[in-house]
DNA sequence: TCATATCCTTGGATCGATCCAAGGAAACGG
DNA sequence: CCGTTTCCTTGGATCGATCCAAGGATATGA
């Protein structure tokens, strides 16, 4: 069709007001341009930034993002992958709520919709998984500060005990410390809700029963350690010279905390883009037979909360 | 239908994995049963709190909520709400990029489609508002410092310029300067884009050109005030003592800060819980001939930043 | 008992983009 | 110039929930 016929009908478009419906072609083309998102809440930095990766990356492709949160329930989980099945998306991100059964994604793989787990594993889903290299951040923070310091006692603090970024993140904690010479059985794991209020409690109950200083605490994410430091500095103790404090995610509050946190960068963004890249390829190549895996790289930004003098400033 | 044909019929979806169609029921029914949201982005945490509130509250009415970011800029915005109408959403949630025309949203209202503008007004728009109060939440702040301090300057600094939470802040502020007595034209403003980035940029220059001490800041919002504070920590000057510092929003982060923000609370999941609220009454209803307003009321969080020892403290 | 009213069931018709097949036009070689 | 291939156009048929009207069944009143 020659451009000025093209674009007549685009001006005649435009005055009739017609608009293309989608719910049209989803019905008789059996696909939406739609994905689903589940994480528990944008309120939460690192999933708002999650989203933000996903989002960003879907849109270019001129899909639509719908955005659900399942703080953590199971039922309102499946509620939301339920509208998303309805809604028919053509995928789905979802970090699982904890202890999520793989059969909850049942539903969905059963009807050939792909799924991208993110940030968090689900034992037994066929899914596809992105997420960062907790194992190697938690190693890299241990190995660190117990290279530096001698602290009297090392705690991991706050998380889902049962969550694959807990065991992945402890298990490579001890790993570190054992390479910087410490007996990894001296970890002592508090772990807990993801909260600053939860988290609080949990340093109250760590510094309350370990009285000798200085001691290293490994929190779960930066939300605990945030909160932890909170605790920290209730107590008239001092984050990074009493407390040696390591926080993971990388935050953007983490390097405006006084002092500015330690903590392992994952690039929650990037964790969104590449979720959002996987699912896209599965949706229109849908080669992947064995679900991928992948792990982004995850580097330790030292800064002042560990105690380490060689970190990088920040007013 | 007998309660028991009902359990059968039920159980033989769930054999046959049947699940409803909702692009049929869109197509017959004209309604999908989804609302639109275009925000600036999430990674902002204010309107991740927003985002949060809107699907909180969409959800619980089984609506499916379409996220969209704009990042500002005007075109993205078209695309987005291009894609909402697409996609047939019954209503539409948008913060508009700064300095959108208000015919980006006649494709919608001309198409019937209720749109609900979230704290931002659009001129010559003829849509529903849901805000906090800004007006009386800067005059609560200004009033404050004012009455309690003798700052040498005052100054109000970042958010864009022409945006309606900017003209009503700034308002705000001098009159409660005037309220307090000072002169309201003291009011060296110094708009800026809102990052921590730019904001401290903005903060330099204010510091270089008003050296006199101590001078009171009313930053746009908390992000912005994270930024004054760097800042005035660079220089080696101290918030709550030399300089004055007042936020706005009461995101997360400003009580964690140190020394913890003073801030105007505006409930920002709460603005999103309105904001949705309203809409779907838009939606149901449908009865406002007078696009309805609603402003949400705000409050003054004393805490130390502004250097007034009786707020509230904070670990 | 029959006529009318009311309820419930049921069988198309419908929404609009897409898909498929049939028919027509253009292109090419013999 | 005609037959064959290929391309393009065009006219239904289709997706599945919903809506509407027609028809059957039951109830009500005379």
């Amino acid at each position: 069709m020659a451009d000025e016929t093209r674009t007549k009908v685009l001006e005649a478009f435009e005055e009739l007001g017609y608009v293309y419906n989608r719910a049209a072609s989803s019905l008789r083309a059996q696909k939406t341009g739609s994905v689903g998102v589940a994480v528990t809440t944008v309120g939460n930095p690192f999933f708002a930034e999650v989203v933000d990766g996903i989002e960003s990356t879907t849109s270019v492709t001129g899909r639509t993002a719908i955005l659900g949160q399942h703080s953590e329930s199971i039922k309102a989980q499946d509620v939301l992958l339920n509208r998303f099945m309805e809604a028919g998306v053509d995928g789905v991100i979802v970090t699982a709520a904890h202890d999520s059964p793989a059969q909850s994604l049942d539903r969905l793989t059963a009807a050939g919709v792909p799924v991208v787990l993110c940030s968090r594993r689900l034992a037994g889903a066929s899914a596809a998984y992105v997420g960062a290299d907790n194992a190697r951040g938690a190693y890299d923070a241990a190995h660190h500060v117990a290279s530096v310091h001698k602290p009297m006692s090392l705690a991991f603090i706050g998380g889902w005990a049962t969550g694959s970024p807990y065991l992945e993140r402890s298990e490579g904690l001890r790993a570190g410390l054992a390479a910087a010479g410490r007996n990894p059985d001296e970890l002592i794991t508090l772990p807990s809700p993801v909260s600053r209020h939860d988290a609080y409690g949990a340093a109250e109950l760590f510094l309350d029963t370990n009285p000798d200083l200085p001691s290293a605490v490994f929190a779960y994410n930066d939300v605990v350690a945030l909160g932890v430091a909170s605790a920290v500095r209730t107590r008239g103790l001092v984050v990074g010279k009493d407390v040696l404090l390591t926080g993971f995610d990388d935050i953007d509050a983490a390097q405006f905390e006084q002092p500015p946190l330690s903590t392992v960068h994952v690039g929650a963004k990037e964790i969104g883009r590449a979720a959002a890249e996987m699912l896209i390829n599965l949706i229109d190549g849908g080669d992947a037979v064995d679900p991928p895996d992948r792990i982004l790289p995850s580097a330790l930004r030292i800064r002042r909360s560990c105690g380490c003098s060689s970190g990088e400033g920040r007013p």
